[in-house]
DNA sequence: GGAATTGAGGACAGAAGCTGTCCTCAATTC
DNA sequence: GAATTGAGGACAGCTTCTGTCCTCAATTCC
């Protein structure tokens, strides 16, 4: 066994654990002279690793931000929150993530001890994000298993389900997952119709089956994600609102992230929002959170879930219950 | 240079970006023999890497599930995604992984380069997390700093506002950080007070300055956790509410998460739900939201706040504005 | 069943690299 | 100035590595 490669990477994981270790000490733990680990600490280096030292007492080493990233040596409880993290991301929450995200929790899932995927899956159970625009929840596993197929240019086969319903069994070589208008994408090659296809991640209908390998092909596209977005609906919200809100634009503007909305000025006390959601609920409950009186412009049925919503408050802030009884 | 180290690295990254490799492959990309990728497979399974292998046509090597998680190598974009994930869990998004979030994203970020750095920065700015119980936002960078300190033996002295407002200047010899009821709090030894403090760290005030290393102390408790707990407020929230829910328990209890408050059967077609904001919009949107009529039996001041939603949004039903000029 | 294509691994020569020891020098803190 | 840290050269002795060559085993396809 080579020493030298095992005691690299064990100084890697000393240097992470910690920022500041003398010479000495990592000498100790590694079981080498101190020569032995300036030699050490020259072949990190030399791997593009940054590392800081400081002679004198209180002297010693620390890892530092380089160039390039080392790798992660992670405890179990880092692993998991990692893995759940990613997770939540690939589920929208962070806006542009959404891709790297599923490509960093494929690579921790492929050699994530099943002692640690149990506790991953049991604490995603437990969170329940919330965001003002969603797609359809998807299954992380589903997203990771796809992701691993197209990195290992693996052939799949799943269960489709169509824009009008129908279901179809489907076999394809996978090539890219693109999130785009808050849904999940599959560009693959459709074996069976000898063509391109964009899957919609939501309408696979597990499990997805791994087949042969395959010797990819060129793309038909130089912009994957321009194409895949041009072949998907126009209309990624099911309801479009339009409000006026009294309240100076730059007062709103400044808690708005840019996806959720566009704001403008009409005079000095009042601006519109043009906003979407899929759900009258989170539209009402968006607009109710901006601390602003408002009028819902468009659409009526806004306005007419805002009113049943109004009545419903009005009654609940009256007391009818006999206290004795609760 | 240690040609072998160095490939090994890179082979450990071949390996973790794509799932197969036949031998030949490798060894064109590292430049050896087959027979030397076969001796650096071996030297990858003595540290504890688990690789699987596939003689005959087809054949090759693959990265698989062990019982020990390998260090990761990581693109620029995972790494990034990963931190952003982080931070976004270390606002308590995630229920029960703030600490190992923090403790992952402290280590990630000692290593990770500025340029990565920045485009963390600027994506977590465009994220707005949203959830039903939330505390005080706090800066991940003053998060990863603490955790730091905690792990380096730092000292570290910063501004801090008491629970009177007024502001001090501490020393202390930072020992964990500890996220409980909605809050972080540090546990730490004041150098000033010679004595051991809890601090809440959204009344910390940066920034945080590193001073010299110290040898730890012996904590005085066994269960830091459990002492944090017994020492901070026993009311998280500032509002604490009791609602009746004209719904049966089942219904709501479905998609109730654990974290949302404590519902219990009042009857066949009504129950009652304790729970807790820091915020009486979001409390009175998060109940108007649970798609059941509800009265609002305890606080009043929530009653009051409710009915003013309710003109609020009865306003809002109702168009008054000049279409044409908006 | 044989051919082709993959992995496994031993033996060997020649080359390369590593470690501990010893030493001088430099930098920092108290 | 003493003590404590890092830097790095020189050297002997030892260890390890690589490519080559080879046999054997396993898998897939024709």
């Amino acid at each position: 066994m080579p020493a030298a490669s095992s005691r690299l990477l064990r100084l890697l994981s000393l240097l992470q654990s910690r920022p500041e270790w003398p010479g000495a000490d990592l000498a100790q733990s590694l079981g080498v002279t101190t020569r032995t680990v300036r030699r050490d600490i020259d072949r990190l280096r030399e791997l593009g690793y940054r590392i800081d030292s400081l002679p004198g007492v209180a002297g010693g080493y620390r890892l530092s931000v380089g160039n390039r990233l080392p790798p992660l040596l992670l405890t179990d409880e880092e692993a998991v929150a990692i893995a759940v993290g990613l997770r939540t991301a690939a589920g929208g929450t962070i806006h542009g993530l959404e891709e790297s995200s599923v490509q960093a929790l494929a690579k921790l899932e492929r050699v994530l001890p099943v002692r640690l995927r149990h506790q991953v899956k049991a604490l995603q159970a437990a969170t329940v994000p919330m965001t003002a625009a969603t797609g359809p929840t998807i299954d992380p596993d589903l997203l990771t298993q796809l992701a691993t197929a197209c990195y290992g240019h693996e052939r799949v086969s799943f269960g489709y389900t169509g824009s009008g319903g129908e279901r179809t069994g489907r076999r394809v070589e996978p090539y890219r997952l693109v999130y785009t208008s808050w849904r999940w994408y599959l560009l693959a090659y459709d074996l069976d119709r000898d063509d391109w296809r964009t899957f919609r991640v939501d309408r696979v209908r597990g499990p997805v089956r791994r087949e042969h390998r395959f010797t990819p092909r060129e793309l038909p596209m130089d912009d994957v994600r321009a194409y895949v977005s041009r072949a998907v609906s126009h209309h990624p919200y099911r309801y479009q609102a339009t409000i006026l809100l009294r309240a100076p634009v730059r007062r709103l503007a400044e808690g708005l992230p840019p996806t959720a909305g566009q704001l403008e000025a009409v005079d000095d006390t009042s601006c519109l929002l043009r906003t979407g959601a899929n759900s009258l609920d989170k539209l009402a409950l968006y607009i109710g959170l901006m601390g602003a009186d408002f009028e819902v412009l468009e659409p009526a049925e806004l306005r007419d879930h805002v009113r049943a919503l109004a009545e419903r408050f009005a009654r609940g802030s009256v007391v009818t219950a006999d206290p004795e009884r609760t």
